[in-house]
DNA sequence: CTTATTATTAAGGAGTCCATCATTAGTACA
DNA sequence: TGTACTAATGATGGACTCCTTAATAATAAG
């Protein structure tokens, strides 16, 4: 019963089902002739047409010239009008600063990514992500007026409201309302989430967990995390912490890193960020020693893993993050140890959408944003359109 | 958009919405007139009375007597017709087998409860299974021809079609198609499933977690269990292995009910069952071993239960099974660990349903059952009614 | 140039919902 | 007892959305 809406509808309510439908088929299938969209919507032909006929009035959808060398009259084709409205997901990480610009199907238009210290005063860090973002704008041709919502992940402990409770890595974040702070900055809908979630919504939407519904995504890399996507859904928790595992001390997950950090052979004078990709490296290439180190930390992630997996079943647990590079190296200790203790053993696999996950995940948060205010069950029949172009 | 159907809507659709939005607020509020559930669909007067008209004819509501004393003309009024089918609700746990008989929304209108021996072979406990059955069947006047879902909650592990992977518990499990030979014992919908989350889900539904969206319910007697409600939902998991979080090593929960049993202060010859019940007991009133052997218990405990907190961030923590009874006395050391590794406190409370708390969730469980059947999307309208009585 | 194929357009019909107004059944009070 | 008041009921007409069917238009193939 919950999938039934409590309050019962009205005829302009079985259009607004109809037109969402089909947005939903247009965004799905690229151009599409008006048979197929009646085919995919279940309406019939001249019901679809009026349908068309009005979201293109609106100016979501657009006809693009017919496809040729088929039999019989061309088809008109139609199109969502994806461009019409822009998104941008923004990584703020310790070190780097990413933001990407992306239409309203989601496809990158344009990347940027800026150095920045990790205890870089605030004023300074918000300059950055200025900078990475109109950057990223200017490749385009736009601004901020032409943005409709923008999605942020960072590390640290985000709730609900957009306040960051703790955030270790980027000192001047502590106790920041990050959320009003963009919102100065951006004259749209500004979202923030912690960066691990974002990256498994990543990967559940166009990674290698694509069509998972239940999904465990493992960040490992210098600081450690995890996002859940659960029914599909990512999953927030009632107070927007869930996922923080890594604050279990029966796994050790706060320590782990320092197993491959100090794994007793890396040579002295590398930069500490090296560390554990040479350990990694080097237990590919079967240094005993840096095997050990990578089965003492195999350990210690099967840990909080396992407590992940009994207690979801997940079809897939995803490694993300700067190790999942190492991927190969990591998932066969982690399998044998979760094999010794679960029940099911879900799907292994490394990342493959590689440092742009978090980006890409706030752009999906803002599409997921986006589908939510399509239709939004009280007043809105459809969200206005394209204020900034009228149409004729 | 994942809550618009991809598959537009002709205008009996419209009107399935509408009847369905009806029998929810029906079902909710119990007699209503038609004003009111006009109020509550959103629809208007006109329409509510076609709407319910057409449910009236097909036998999923009836006309009660108005209420006096009103002013004006009195309003007639309807109510769903929760007496038109039945449900049962099955615990099949090692020592006893209970069965409770309700309505479609979910009254439990008979009881029944028998003792079995955990060791006891298949047939001897299927036939304890139908004598408890019929048993509450004929205290209402029933056959199980009148049933439309059964549902079963057992110990172990079922996967989702039904069959029993694993049970340590009744021996006679192992490997068997419960689902299957239930299928044989009622014509009606059968599902069986674990019995921890069935308690989670009664609790969600009608005990201390009511309203929550996010509920992480701890099974701890002799044996220890969780279930998970997760948006709302029971969580089965990919593989309907999901809160089987007992079976990490490190928390140490198959062995942590020996701390209650072992506790050094059991008075030799009580039998093992009063064992852990006696210890708690003790250490209410102040007995400093029994108190530390409750804080060993609560220790372990809490390893999963952090596990779990911090993974999914629940809004409430609720202590069922055999020892919720102790809830005063197992939450305060539980709490106390919690707030030293989580980053946000769930409530905590202990159950108040009891003993009855699996049969309850399997009711819960046939009713969500039924509410999915309501209305598939595709093909019956509304699911035929009550075919074993013709309306005129 | 004709035929086959496919898409488009238009007209008629059915179902659902809403607003409005006269009618009805009860209570309250003189 | 009889009248005024109150609130629900029932019926009518209009508006909207969708469907089916049939006629029309545009292109490729022969």
């Amino acid at each position: 019963m919950s999938n039934i809406p409590s309050r019962g509808g009205d005829l302009s309510r079985l259009r607004q089902l109809n037109s969402l439908s089909a947005i939903k088929a247009l965004r799905g299938n690229g151009p599409v002739t008006l048979s197929a969209l009646a085919e995919l919507t279940g309406l019939s032909r001249p019901s679809t047409k009026e349908v068309v006929d009005e979201l293109m009035e609106l100016g979501w959808v657009e006809e693009v010239p017919p496809a040729p060398g088929t039999m019989g009259r061309p088809a008109r084709r139609y199109r969502f009008r994806a461009d019409g409205g822009h998104l941008v997901g923004i990584d703020i990480g310790a070190h780097n600063v990413r933001a990407a610009l992306a239409d309203l199907d989601g496809n990158v238009l344009a990347e940027t990514r800026q150095a920045a210290r990790p205890d870089a005063p605030l004023g300074e860090r918000m300059a950055t992500i200025e900078r990475t973002v109109s950057g990223c704008l200017s490749l385009s041709g736009l601004t901020t007026a032409d943005l409709w919502t923008v999605a942020v992940g960072t590390t640290g402990l985000v709730d609900t409201q957009g306040h960051i409770k703790l955030s270790a890595a980027i000192p001047a974040w502590n106790g920041l309302d990050l959320a009003a702070s963009l919102q100065e900055m951006f004259p749209c809908d500004v979202l923030v989430e912690n960066d691990s979630r974002l990256a498994a919504l990543a990967e559940s939407r166009r990674g290698v967990a694509r069509g998972s519904r239940d999904v465990v995504f493992l960040h490992v890399g210098r600081r450690m995390g995890t996002g859940l996507i659960i029914d599909g859904k990512l999953h927030r928790g009632f107070g927007a912490a869930a996922g923080e595992i890594v604050m279990l001390p029966e796994a050790g997950w706060l320590t782990a890193p320092e197993e491959l950090n100090d794994s007793g052979i890396v040579p002295a004078g590398m930069p500490p960020e090296d560390a554990a990709g040479y350990t990694l490296a080097a237990a590919r290439n079967g240094d005993p020693i840096a095997r050990e180190a990578v089965e003492r930390y195999a350990e210690k992630l099967a840990i909080g893993t396992a407590a992940a997996v009994l207690l979801l079943d997940p079809e897939i647990v995803v490694l993300g993050g700067g190790f999942s590079r190492s991927a190969d190296v990591l998932l066969p200790p982690l399998r044998a140890r979760l094999e010794a203790v679960c029940l099911r053993i879900p799907e292994l696999r490394g990342s493959t959408l590689g440092d742009e996950c978090v980006v890409l995940g706030a752009i999906d948060y803002a599409i997921d944003h986006l589908d939510r205010q399509f239709f939004t069950a009280d007043e809105p029949a459809l969200r206005p359109p394209f204020p900034q172009e009228p149409v004729s």
